[in-house]
DNA sequence: CTGAAAGCGCTAACAC
DNA sequence: GTGTTAGCGCTTTCAG
């Protein structure tokens, strides 16, 4: 391993000049010459683990996700890559696994001075680890489950967006609507409790009961998952005119379901999922969901992250942002009359 | 900031004890409880910068893709996360963005002993840049570009995958089959020159020239440039009866683009594409691909790369492996009489 | 089983 | 503009 002290005495000078070479500082031209040519040719390269340790930072921000193959996670990680580099701090993706102990695991390493600041997507921790939080070290969490905790909290408009969906499937003069969503015991705990809550809302809203023969749980949020779940569905034998899903890629799956049991959409069962993940706009037909808000979560995480990375124990209050969600129709609950 | 040196003060033990705890090696049972309760008073955490620092390696691999958001590249990344972890690994995954120079930024970086390893998955360096890769350090390279190289290196077998994928077309009777590749000036420099070069290699086999009217470039190797990339096909008013697509990606838009044109698949023309991701199974049709072998590749870039990590210095010469392709046939090639 | 000392490679602070 | 000194927090080495 070659080191500063190698370069410095190869180029006949200091550490410290070498040292303000690699840095940019004021180095005569001659000087800084020498020493870029002893670099070179001795092949030096700075020991990021030394400067990480001297400075106290590192310039990387960790993200953990539960899912770097899910398309909503890896979209979401792409968005915030761009903004963290915008900032100047490179990104480092770790996965979850959808377990409660890697999420945890990964904001105790964080604290372990790898990372300035760790933004949390959080599936697994409920609001009973809220204590496991408390944490003195930069964080945002994204996701639902952690009202009231001790960090910085980013959530989207889960009820409302649901709500919303539920209704522009109302609007489409749909009655039997099913939702595939493994609801949670205790009531707004998580995002699909959240998001059947706003089901729920719109149904009763238009004066329609809630079916519980018509809440089906997928065993996963995947794909295979979605298309099983319709299967299920349609195996308990009701006449349903459209689906509620609890994400993009549940309907992904759910579509594929119907279409292998002969089912056209829209015609006989509209479909609309959650998350507007890019895929959406691919499918055939194309279909129609519910937009996060995905630029503003990205951003905002970031920022609110860089923050407090910047002012260090000038802390401040926990802060707890809501990211609107709004409906994006497409084929997929594109009634009759609007075709040709 | 909490350090081992409070620790060992506040348990009455050295420092060299409270390391020992931590690091799991033989301290009496009682020592050990005084000094993880002043561990748990504290909230001390290990800095990993400095033990880095002090011990020279960092326990994890960087993955450099080019885009995170990218199913196969998402995919791909979840394989090789489960297969490092398995190994003791921790991986940091970076996005290169698809820029030569981020490539090379990425390499340089992960010699600066942030990362034990690389697994660097090229698209913008090519053979010129050999010379640059001809790093000391443990590298694995994936990708097509750099044949020879300096480095480890682990590729698909693009033309004969790609020859399969057209003659699988030819077999269901089709001829004007036409395909959606940027392919570069000079052959068999990237993937798409060479899955082109086993495109061509079929046609000539079954006796068919290469119109190039019929080979299309999309603008990147997303969704809607495969979609746009149809549309500029049947624009230029040619009668095609299948595409073959670089990727799974473009295919998926291709299908879309058809679908916009009144187009059905597979009747009147059929698709396939290149990765096998897991949405290809549950497109409408599902779509008929080349499985580059996934899962071999993941599990052997991490062996390679581990292979590398643990014997430090001892080197032995770059290796250079082919992962097999094979066909997957689905709907979006199904000839009519196998349909009911 | 426990401790003392040394030093990993770098930069902040302060000389000159 | 350049050099000297000190020390970031940890683990390795060697004594006890």
């Amino acid at each position: 391993m070659v080191t500063m002290q190698d370069v410095a005495r190869a180029s006949g000078v200091s550490v410290m000049t070498v040292s303000n070479v690699i840095n940019g500082r004021n180095v005569s031209p001659e000087t800084r010459g020498r020493v870029l040519e002893a670099i070179d040719t001795l092949g030096y390269r700075v020991n990021l683990a030394a400067r990480n340790l001297r400075k106290g930072r590192t310039g990387t921000i960790g993200l953990a996700v539960p899912e770097v193959d899910s398309p909503y996670f890896a979209q979401l990680a792409a968005r915030i890559i761009t903004h963290a580099e915008a900032a100047g701090f490179r990104v480092a993706i770790e996965q979850t696994g959808l377990s409660r102990e890697k999420e945890l695991t990964t904001l105790a390493q964080s604290r372990n001075y790898q990372y300035d600041g760790v933004i949390l997507s959080v599936v697994g921790l409920g609001k009973e680890d809220a204590a496991l939080l408390q944490v003195d070290f930069p964080a945002v969490i994204l996701g639902e489950r952690i009202f009231d905790g001790p960090l910085d909290h980013l959530a989207m408009a889960n009820v409302e967006g649901a709500r919303a969906a539920t209704e522009h499937l109302l609007g489409a003069g749909r009655r039997r609507i099913a939702m595939i969503a493994e609801v949670e015991a205790e009531p707004d705990s998580g995002v699909a409790s959240l998001r059947f809550h706003g089901y729920r809302d719109a149904l009763l809203g238009a004066g329609i009961a809630v079916d519980p023969d018509l809440v089906v749980a997928p065993r996963n949020v995947t794909m295979p998952a979605g298309r099983d779940a319709v299967r299920e569905l349609l195996d308990r034998g009701h006449d349903i005119d459209a689906v509620f899903c609890l994400t993009d890629t549940l309907a992904i799956g759910a579509m594929r379901g119907l279409a292998d049991a002969g089912l056209r959409v829209p015609d006989d069962v509209m479909v609309i999922g959650f998350d507007d993940i890019i895929e959406a706009r691919f499918t055939i037909p194309s279909l129609s969901t519910v937009d996060p808000g995905h630029d503003f979560m990205a951003r905002t995480a970031v920022e609110m992250l860089i923050e407090r990375i910047e002012r260090k124990g000038t802390a401040g209050p926990p802060r707890e942002v809501i990211s609107p969600a709004r409906v994006v129709a497409r084929e997929s609950t594109r009634p009759a009359a609007d075709r040709a």
